[in-house]
DNA sequence: CTCCTGAGTTAGTCTAGGCTAATTAGCGTC
DNA sequence: GACGCTAATTAGCCTAGACTAACTCAGGAG
């Protein structure tokens, strides 16, 4: 329980994984934790009784790991460190929004928090990062909204584009070069789930795709005009 | 001599000392190393032995150390990233200049290079940063100048403050407040060395002072009007 | 009910970069 | 030329955080 000295930058990549694999309820495999993390098991065991022993994760021998109110507090953080950055790279600097993801990494972990502050004023203490992601407050408090994947979107209905979570680049640029971007109105204009094939209009163009990574793209649907076979 | 993987955030930081107190021809001894590092004097003699290794430094045993070639073309590009990022804290997110050196510390090497140029694009290339330092060009070339400590100025004679070199930040803060900043004109109207006093006019006011740092404000002398007894 | 399999843990090693304590090498003094 | 001071080096240890190899346990197949 005793957590006096500053989170150490493992500790942070640890706590960020374990929300973005489980989020503040479900708990994480120590296998999924290494893949994420890119380090092997033993590693992630070893991490994971040091952040028990602060307090920052529940963790039961064999059964995973969850964060506890502590760590989901520091994980969010972190998080909001990690957009602000983000925002700061494309809207101040200029840098493509499918690419600032490493330098963030890397600088949500080295900014102080005077400088973060500043940056934050810098940008105008935007709500939402450039993929579309909320900001956590500086609290740690994150805006809960109800997306779904673009790939669930049942043909005839349409939503705007909230979050772009995919982690391969390449994917990214080339939605962002269809125009599938955060805010972007989308229409699901015919499902065909033998082939895998989707057809959609996006922003008055059609695409046409396979699902591979599309549950990647979170959307909200709109409920005006709905002639979709809706539930 | 073989360096194939990337610096070390330490092995930066040594390089860097190395610099800041013997430049490039000067060698410096270990326990000034430690003493700026603040570390023990075991612990330089080590990181001294790595980097003599990777050619980045000479190291003869008992006689201090020197940058190489290779090792001075690495700590000026530090520098670089180092000042840049000092002139984007103050020149953007309006911090003050007499408190940022230790954020600059931090992120000089979280910065990639991409994120760098970005900022130095943004700032508009300067060639020197806040405390009026030059900032080394991309491939580590630093301009020369002829400078002076301020307690060396002859009475009568006068100058521009050029560099601001202390490390400590109240004192920079009480000069900022005097007036005593990169660009400032000073004038010595009288010296009295037996007392350690020195009465100087900044920009039109008087102040008086010791001596004390006061060799960390370097002014370039000027020769229009030169009334005082100058050799 | 036993056995196999795979996820997880334990044990032991490595590297970077610190540390303290003990030793050595010069250098100045007498 | 011996003495002692101080700077530097050596030796040995510590922590964070990784790793591999070897062991263990729980859950599904038979």
């Amino acid at each position: 329980m005793a957590r006096a000295r500053p989170l150490t930058r493992s500790e942070q990549d640890y706590l960020k994984a374990l929300f973005s694999l489980g989020g503040l309820e479900q708990s994480v495999t120590v296998s999924a934790l290494a893949t994420r993390l890119a380090v092997s098991a033993p590693s992630v065991t070893n991490m994971l009784s040091r952040l028990a022993a602060s307090g920052l994760v529940r963790h039961a021998p064999r059964a995973g790991a969850r964060l506890t109110a502590s760590g989901a507090k520091q994980a969010l953080l972190i998080l909001r460190r990690h957009r602000i950055l983000e925002t700061f790279l494309v809207r101040v600097l200029g840098l493509d929004w499918s690419e600032v993801h490493e330098d963030a990494e890397v600088l949500e972990h080295a900014v102080s928090d005077r400088v973060l502050d500043a940056l934050d004023r810098l940008i105008e203490h935007p709500r939402e990062d450039p993929h579309g992601h909320p900001i956590p407050d500086p609290r740690g408090r994150l805006a809960r909204r109800s997306l779904s994947p673009l790939a669930a979107l049942p043909s005839g209905a349409s939503g705007t584009v909230r979050e772009i979570r995919d982690r391969d680049r390449g994917r990214m640029a080339r939605w962002k070069q269809a125009g599938l971007v955060p805010g972007a109105r989308v229409r699901m204009r015919a499902v065909q789930p033998i082939d895998d094939v989707f057809e959609l209009d996006v922003n008055g163009h059609t695409m046409v795709t396979g699902s591979e990574g599309l549950d990647g793209v979170l959307v909200e649907r709109s409920r005006e005009r709905s002639h979709g076979r809706r539930a």
